[in-house]
DNA sequence: GCCGTTTTCGGCCCGACTGTTTTCAGTCG
């Protein structure tokens, strides 16, 4: 069984033993575990196992070991297997319907013996379920409407997409009077593929203004609540978006909680208390202001909130900005990108945490289509407006002769655009220098669709897989590694064909294809379609450390779609990526080197 | 179930909101 196998079943473990009311410790340390287990690679794994070594990973104790050891030697765990048949399958469906957890789903299954979406529906149409104990009206109400809801709302959001409406709206905050900062936080500041919601943050004092500016947007389709501090509204598109307004001195501390991620935030908590420090969106306290006091209006006693309250002015720790926060808790700044518990925090403690590549440091960009194949502008169209973005190059990247969906191009057609960009370099009329090039298909045998007296000829050769989907892991993977291993192949284009929120990507061995890609100097790209951003940037730290060379290519079909660039900046942020591991961040003189380096 | 410069047992991040309740449990982020 492979390690993702093996992390999705722990995973499993944790919902079902969740609704099965376990120890809610027990059921996190099978979450914890999932995740541990999601960042070490394949062959790490495999080896931690032959060596009896799996313990020595953090989060993996005697029982996960023993299971997941059991999962990657026989691809089946008795334990898994009998708690899968102690539970209805349904309600793991019904974790999914909000304002439903463990406690209330195990109400309904042990009490009105409901055991999928659709008696639960029924129970809820006939009134079964407001007259549980527990239960009411209302909620009875919010069920039938997440029910209702699930399909056309339970999606996530592409970041792209979801970044284009959050843009407007925070700079729309900060031009409110009153409004002293506003950004976005949650997973889009994080720069994730895909965000679930818009989290706004308000520093202002008058709450009432900002507030009605928010819930009268244009395209809010409803207003899901409204309140002192907080409102929430739902666009058309199906995003919902929340709006928190807090006092200035407390947005750091705001910003920083909503910005996560939970793992994140779990561990800067942690951090905070073995420094006799406790941390919340509220403020940074000493540990052992937990005394409750008689003037603290609307705070529990013990809480960070009340703590916060009741310590004199002089004696809070104020924090301005977040490299402060970070500074108060012995860190150097993580950048939002990095903040998902996946080792930032010790890096940043040594003080060895990379320097992001940023957008800025972007000189130009490979794998661009034009209307010879399946692009929607011309030749001279897409470059122009590459030199409108001050690229010093671009390349082209049209498909090959066998993408016959998409227009490819025959040898004939390929080599008079050859000649058609030579010509446009040679008349000087962009600064923006052309690199030839060609997105060639990789047959389903790995062979490729030109040959290498068509390649030789070209600056840049991108091969990438579209068709044959269905191909098992080995047969896909040995066929991308024999397409890598031909001589003039520069870079190889999207590794898993994913189409985000839309298509699976095909089955594909990525360590192998990685160590291979290494072996041959083959560049991998970092496709930024916002639909793609393949390879993932869950992969490419430990790929780049490994010596892989990384290329952010927009994959572009119009002028619009070389801006998918910015996208892709962010996969390699959250990859840990510099500049140094990426190609089209060198000037075009050193460019040109490496590629009559690669012929 | 995991973990340990107070520990091998007794903790495990923190707070708001909602709806259901007369003081709180469950859910969510």
């Amino acid at each position: 069984m492979t390690k993702n196998e093996i992390a999705d079943a722990l995973a499993e473990i944790g919902t079902l033993l969740e609704l099965k009311g376990e120890n809610p410790f027990k059921v996190r340390a099978y979450q914890a575990g999932a995740r541990v287990l999601e960042a070490i690679e394949e062959a790490e794994l495999a080896r931690l196992i032959a060596a009896g070594e799996l313990m020595s990973v953090k989060g993996i104790g005697e029982a996960l070991a023993q299971k997941i050891g059991e999962l990657h030697g026989t691809g089946r765990l008795e334990f898994l297997e009998k708690l899968r048949a102690s539970v209805a399958p349904g309600l793991v469906e019904m974790l999914e319907v909000p304002g439903l957890g463990p406690k209330k789903i195990r109400a309904l299954h042990d009490k009105l013996g409901l055991a999928d979406l659709a008696a639960l529906a029924a129970a809820c149409e006939d009134g079964r379920v407001a007259a549980l104990d527990g239960f009411g009206e209302k909620t009875q109400e919010k069920i039938l409407a997440g029910l209702a809801h699930r399909e056309a709302y339970g999606k996530r959001h592409l970041w792209w997409l979801a970044a284009e409406i959050a843009q407007p709206i925070v700079q729309g905050l900060r031009a409110l009077p009153g409004v002293k900062h506003a950004e976005a936080a949650g997973s889009l500041r994080r720069g994730m593929e895909t965000v679930g919601d818009l989290d706004f943050l308000v520093a202002a004092a008058d709450v009432a203004p900002v507030v009605e500016w928010f819930t009268t947007l244009p395209r809010v389709q409803e207003v899901t609540a409204k309140g002192e501090t907080k409102a929430s509204v739902r666009f058309e598109s199906g995003l919902q978006a929340d709006l928190r307004i807090v006092p200035e001195e407390q947005f750091v501390f705001a910003l920083h909680h909503f910005t996560g991620s939970k793992d994140h935030n779990v561990q800067m908590r942690q951090r905070a208390l073995a420094r006799g420090l406790r941390l919340s969106e509220w403020g940074l306290v000493p540990a052992q202001a937990r005394e409750p006091d008689a003037g603290t209006a609307g705070a529990v006693p013990g809480t960070v909130k009340a703590a916060v309250a009741q310590t004199a002015a002089s004696d809070r720790v104020v924090v301005r900005t977040e490299v402060e926060l970070f500074k108060k808790l012995g860190l150097h700044f993580i950048p939002p990108e990095l903040r998902e518990g996946m080792g930032e925090i010790e890096e940043s403690e040594k003080g060895e945490l990379p320097q992001l590549v940023e957008a800025g440091d972007l000189r130009g960009a490979f794998h661009n289509h034009t209307t010879a194949s399946d692009g929607r502008n011309t030749l001279v169209e897409m470059v122009a407006a590459a030199e409108a973005l001050g690229w010093e190059y671009l390349g082209i990247a049209d498909h090959s002769k066998s993408s016959f969906q998409a227009n490819g191009l025959t040898e004939e057609r390929l080599l008079a655009q050859v000649e058609e960009i030579r010509a446009l370099n040679a008349s000087q009329r962009f600064k923006t220098h052309v690199f030839t090039g060609t997105e060639c298909d990789i047959l389903a045998d790995g062979r490729l669709d030109f040959s290498a007296e068509i390649f030789g000829q070209l600056d840049c050769v991108v091969v990438s897989v579209h068709n044959a989907f269905s191909q098992d892991e080995a047969t896909m993977t040995a066929r991308i590694i024999r397409a890598i291993e031909q001589p003039h192949v520069t870079m190889l284009g999207h590794l898993t064909g994913r189409l985000l929120l839309r298509r699976e990507s095909y089955r594909v061995d990525a360590a192998k294809v990685i160590d291979a890609a290494i072996a041959n100097g083959v560049i991998i790209e970092l496709n930024a379609s916002p639909w793609r951003l393949d390879m993932d940037w869950r992969l490419w730290r430990k790929a780049a450390a490994k010596g892989l060379l990384c290329s952010i290519n927009p994959d572009a079909h119009e002028t619009a779609g070389l801006e998918h660039v910015r996208a892709g900046i962010n996969a390699a942020r959250k990859g840990w990526l510099m500049k140094e591991n990426i190609l089209n961040t060198r000037p075009k003189s050193a460019v040109v080197k490496y590629l009559e380096g690669k012929k």
